[in-house]
DNA sequence: AAACAGTGCGCG
DNA sequence: AAAGCGCGCACTGTTT
């Protein structure tokens, strides 16, 4: 697979916006350096504790029997013959080489109480090598000064390295917490946080211009992943709480959206019911809601067979078929148009001005230019903001850092205001101004930390209207 | 000792 | 007919 870019615009894109990421790499981002040796010691010490809790269980026996003094509890493949082979627990399935999979997803079926203690492990020792002290051994002078790159990655988006600053651990609060703490604004600044809702969704309207997509983007009395929640669960409007939406979001539309199928969406989907322990916003549990209507069972079948009626997997399948034959019919046309227009012409050209060549399967003639060109609205702002903007209005505060859709300013306390609607005028105003394919509203949302306080004390701020 | 493939996991 | 896109990093186990 080849990309370049194919226009002025392609090109001035990745010249300009390697000068800029040149800047910010240079300016760097401060590191709490006592917080992070005692965290080190601190984890080192939990680490400890849980490696002796292991060694006591039934398991580890078994473990260091099989294995003497070659017994290495990081090794997925020694675990996989522990449990699967020797104790004769049900394997999940193997890996493409062979081994047993010993990923969190497929020991979660293994009912052990080992396994809940080894997944902990493996979790904190990785935050321990990698975030910890992976992080320690990046910084000097009390900064980090991660590189971005805008050649490695295939889509055209950027990508990350010592560290890797675009996967700082957020999603479980704890150790998410644990770890942005080590990442603090300059002396009397605080950092700003400036997001785009929902690019990748907006710049794919772009390409299929699907009208009751649009009319979710723009009408913002819509949720499309509210709605998905609802048929996939038969539930009302009234009866979607946070963590329901949730799942329809993230186990069905937006997989669909990257291609996945109702197989999948309904194992998900119908795990999330016991893990997440759903009910409805009135409390009733949703398997017993699902009863209610009629389904009582996940119906799983083999890849090739039908499900059977009346099983979730059916129903979800059903779902699938409506949200792309009925729901987003433009959308399923345009994937088809696109990928039949690639299979013609042995290629493909991004709005933003990018041609890719070459073998690509039909999820990635369908994703890479939605990917990309979402991540080059971020880009271009980015430029207008680190180059023109804030040396225009001669700004102490700085962009430190960029994650995809996303960027981070480390501010002065009296710019705050400027800073903020700088941003929000750049990302939403202007970047629509410049590239007229948009043709949809863009949004964002900009979380702020207190003077002084961590990455990890950001909180989300109204965007003030000057 | 260094390089490589495979596995798993963090983020968008 | 096929069936989730992109990245980097740490680690194991094998090959060079």
């Amino acid at each position: 697979m080849k990309m370049i870019p194919a226009t002025e615009g392609g090109y001035a894109l990745l010249h300009e916006g390697v000068q800029a990421f040149a800047d910010i790499e240079s300016n760097g981002i401060c590191i709490d350096v006592p917080y992070l040796n005692r965290t080190i010691k601190k984890t080192e010490r939990r680490i400890t504790r849980l490696e002796r809790q292991l060694h006591s269980s039934k398991v580890f026996k078994v473990w260091k029997r099989m294995f003497g003094n070659k017994t290495n509890l990081s090794s997925g493949e020694q675990l996989g013959k522990v449990l699967f082979d020797e104790i004769g627990h049900k394997s999940p399935g193997l890996t493409k080489s062979g081994q047993h999979k010993t990923d969190e997803e497929s020991l979660a079926k293994v009912k052990d109480p080992f396994v809940a203690d080894y997944l902990n492990l493996i979790k904190l020792r990785g935050v321990l090598s990698k975030n910890l002290r992976g992080l320690l051994s990046e910084v000097t002078d009390g900064k980090i000064h991660s590189f971005f790159n805008l050649h490695t990655a295939r889509t055209y988006r950027s990508s990350s390295e010592r560290p890797n600053f675009q996967n700082q651990p957020i999603r479980d609060p704890d150790i998410g917490t644990l770890v942005r703490s080590c990442f603090i604004p300059r002396r009397g600044r605080k950092l700003v946080e400036a997001d785009y809702s929902g690019i990748e969704v907006r710049v794919a309207a772009c390409y299929h211009k699907d009208p009751r997509m649009i009319e979710y983007i723009v009408d913002t009395t819509k949720d499309m992943h509210r709605d998905m929640a609802m048929e996939c669960y038969l539930l009302q409007e009234s009866d979607v709480n946070k963590s329901i939406r949730y799942c329809g979001k993230n186990m069905f539309v937006f997989p669909q959206f990257y291609g996945s199928w109702w197989r999948d969406c309904s194992l998900h989907l119908w795990e999330a019911i016991h893990k997440m322990n759903l009910k409805t916003a009135s409390g009733v549990p949703l398997l017993d809601h699902l009863r209610s209507k009629g389904i009582k069972k996940l119906g799983q079948v083999a890849v090739g067979e039908d499900p059977v009626k009346g099983t979730f997997a059916h129903h979800i399948m059903q779902v699938e078929r409506h949200f792309w034959n009925v729901r987003f019919k433009q959308y399923s046309q345009w994937k088809k148009d696109w990928w039949q227009q690639y299979l013609d012409l042995g290629y493909l050209h991004t709005l933003t001005g990018f041609v890719c060549s070459g073998f690509m399967r039909k999820n990635e003639v369908i994703n890479y230019p939605i990917q990309g060109s979402a991540f080059h609205c971020l880009l271009w702002s980015l430029i207008r903001i680190v180059r023109y903007e804030l040396k225009r209005r001669k700004m102490k505060s700085l962009v430190i850092g960029q994650i995809h859709d996303s960027i981070l300013g480390d501010v002065v306390p009296e710019e705050e205001a400027e800073f903020v609607h700088l941003v929000h005028h750049v990302m939403t105003v202007e970047l629509p101004k410049v590239w007229r394919w948009l043709c949809v509203p863009l949004e964002i949302e900009v979380d702020v930390s207190p003077v002084d306080c961590s990455w990890a004390e950001k909180e989300e701020v109204s965007i003030p209207r000057l």
